[in-house]
DNA sequence: TATTAATCTATAAAAACTATAGGGTTAACA
DNA sequence: TGTTAACCCTATAGTTTTTATAGATTAATA
């Protein structure tokens, strides 16, 4: 399952993306504007600014907007970010691995070898789709 | 995340899978080869058994066992019982499709456009591996 | 038929994670 | 200097996941 927290970023960057300048946005207007819970939003946005995808303004006329060009973010580091590690279990993670506690050889584990091929094929979807491609 | 549910359960598919013949196996046994917690599995068996992966037999030398051929267990159904839809959002899922409450349009919803991608990758990997491809 | 070995069933507790809310602080700007 | 809006911290309700407990039921066998 996808958490509320990707799924919001997501709208969110795609709704601050679609603005015609890079005017800051407030977060009470992306928050009506996209059904979600302002305060969710609010801890959301300020990941996605200290990762380096938003910047932000305070006081009047303030509010966030994006740094980069939408076709140069990466589905890649967007999901890192919101949802963690793109692989299903550590021990197929490229950036995350860890070795299972309960497992003697990964050489021949049915479930390394499965979610091996899960990960590839998600990095491929996520690699070949910028934000740029998720605008209408 | 891939929970452990579905781990545990892909194991003891493979275990029973490379028994010579299709002997009945004892939970304890494949509990204590895989590293499981044995009640946890139990009830994972029993599930598998629900759902037409397993047959077993109670009473002394009972146990579990592979109905199927292991080239006949497609990873789609596997996945989907123990895992849950393969969708990572119920607005693209294929079985168990329902409608955000919270988006309005879904032609023009970002992660609608995100997630199915990643859901025809995903199915594409699960529809060509069956559990003969995960025995080594 | 008594015993044993195993699956089955139900429940509940513990742990971890998710989503949200409240309230105070700080910086920008008019 | 007052107002606005981002920032930051903390708490909590709710849900899901995982494990544990206790016993009932079934079938083989001696």
């Amino acid at each position: 399952m996808l958490s509320k927290k990707t799924k919001y970023g997501l709208k969110a960057l795609t709704f601050l993306a679609s603005q015609p300048d890079r005017e800051p946005v407030q977060i009470a207007e992306v928050a009506k504007q996209e059904n979600i819970s302002q305060k969710f939003l609010e801890s959301i946005l300020l990941t996605l600014r200290r990762n380096g995808f938003l910047g932000s303004k305070k006081g009047k006329g303030g509010g966030y907007y994006l740094i980069k060009e939408p076709k140069d973010i990466q589905m890649t580091s967007v999901m890192r970010v919101l949802e963690g590690p793109i692989a299903m279990v550590p021990c197929v993670s490229l950036n995350f691995y860890e070795k299972c506690d309960d497992c003697p050889n990964e050489g021949v584990c049915s479930v390394n070898k499965l979610m091996l091929k899960v990960r590839d094929a998600n990095l491929e979807v996520y690699r070949n789709t910028t934000l740029a491609d998720l605008i209408s």
